[in-house]
DNA sequence: CAGTGGTCTAGACCACGTG
DNA sequence: ACGTGGTCTAGACCACTGC
């Protein structure tokens, strides 16, 4: 089969690539089911296999899930869920540790060299960054800037409230999925004004995550530095 | 289809199960190529759909790799894909670091807490831990125990020397694939003997890594714990 | 019960890498 | 040219879920 540019793309990869596109405008909502397999199948004029094909497609790249029985769903951004999937910090007993966000602070500004790299933007682009304090039991315990570009995501910073999932709005009010995200990490010992914050004395070690997330066809959406310090408590990475 | 025992399985997970039986055996030796999709078909009475579907779920489960027009091979870990698989530390251009092994000390001894519940041994079991140095041209970069159990590895105590990339040395000799691992981390202060080892000053910010690697089915065969001094690098993690 | 995803067949042809 | 994995069809039936 030849694509009208000319390409040759496996057909499955074609029906993959429109199913996107209705997610990405919103016609097919998250948390909504997508058309059966039959249904797309017969929409695109291929085999149930291949409309399956490229559902698989899609549900390796964390865009839907299928539940066995009821139908294929758009992936949602529920505050659980977001925190099962992006959220890596596990207590003694290797428990997924809750925290809650205490104080925000939001600003516009021209976007910083890291930010530019990160988040692909030309010299001059403006972020938003989001300082904000996560607390475990009350006591401060995470320490985070989140940078977003600003053209993305209109009328963010006149906000006067936003929530402590911030996937959810992401996708709810701006249609960005972020799908995939890489965490880089290192150890540093907390300046005097991380200490004060985390209650900490100056010099404790803390953990440095700077995350990249990712939206569909692998754009950068987000950046953020979180400083934990992690008294009886770990980051859980898994290989392969 | 009913299976013997009277379960009801999938024939391509009968199927997947009886060559992860044949490369667990070493009948099919890693680096080697397994029967073609075809051949796999025929020998079990299957389509070659459900035969590709044996195949694949080994492929997800990292126990083979598939190379169009050639064909599909054990997974075997050599030096240069135990690193890119397992080494998750980069340096500032993101570049992943190579390191060398410098010095090593191996002891038997009885398993502590953390290594039985890690490797899921009974009281009184041995470990076999390994005690060694890596270095990044030439300076001291990380300090690790490996514990393996001693059952599992027998004569490993005996042995003079010990390749830097240990997962190549249990599968070819011992006939354990790791295919999967999970990693620990935590910033903590380094005490004296790891500032010594280090050349570092005491109390500085290490990265320690605690990582338990697993074997087919799920079976934990190592764990290990890293300190790392990430003077210009940092640790990658990639979620989901 | 109807409708969904999950498994399975027996073919066919294509794209790729090697000889 | 050959054999491999990769794509694709047009069916079929099974297993699960909710009504």
């Amino acid at each position: 089969m030849t694509s009208p540019d000319g390409s040759r793309r496996p057909r499955y990869l074609h029906v993959r690539g429109q199913l996107v596109e209705r997610i990405r405008s919103g016609a097919w909502a998250p948390g909504q089911p997508i058309p059966s397999e039959f249904d797309i199948a017969r929409e695109f004029g291929v085999s149930q296999g291949t409309a399956r094909m490229a559902v698989t497609a899609l549900v390796a790249e964390n865009v839907v899930v299928r539940r066995q029985g009821l139908g294929t769903y758009v992936c949602e951004h529920t505050q659980e869920e977001e925190y099962a999937r992006f959220s890596s910090v596990f207590d003694g007993e290797r428990r997924r540790i809750a925290t809650d966000t205490q104080s925000r602070q939001a600003v516009v500004a021209g976007a910083n060299r890291t930010e530019r790299r990160d988040l692909n933007l030309a010299a001059g682009a403006k972020v938003l960054r989001i300082r904000r304090v996560r607390t475990r039991d009350g006591t401060p315990f995470i320490l985070e800037t989140v940078s977003v570009p600003a053209a993305l995501f209109p009328g963010l910073a006149q906000r006067e409230t936003l929530p402590a999932t911030l996937y959810e709005l992401y996708q709810k009010s701006y249609g960005v999925l972020v799908v995939r995200a890489e965490e880089r990490l290192t150890a540093i010992a907390a300046d005097r004004a991380a200490a004060k914050t985390l209650r900490v004395a100056a010099g404790a070690p803390l953990l440095r995550i700077e995350r990249t997330a990712f939206a569909l066809e692998g754009r950068p959406v987000e950046c953020r530095v979180s400083l934990c310090y992690l008294a009886d408590a770990h980051y859980l990475a898994r290989l392969k």
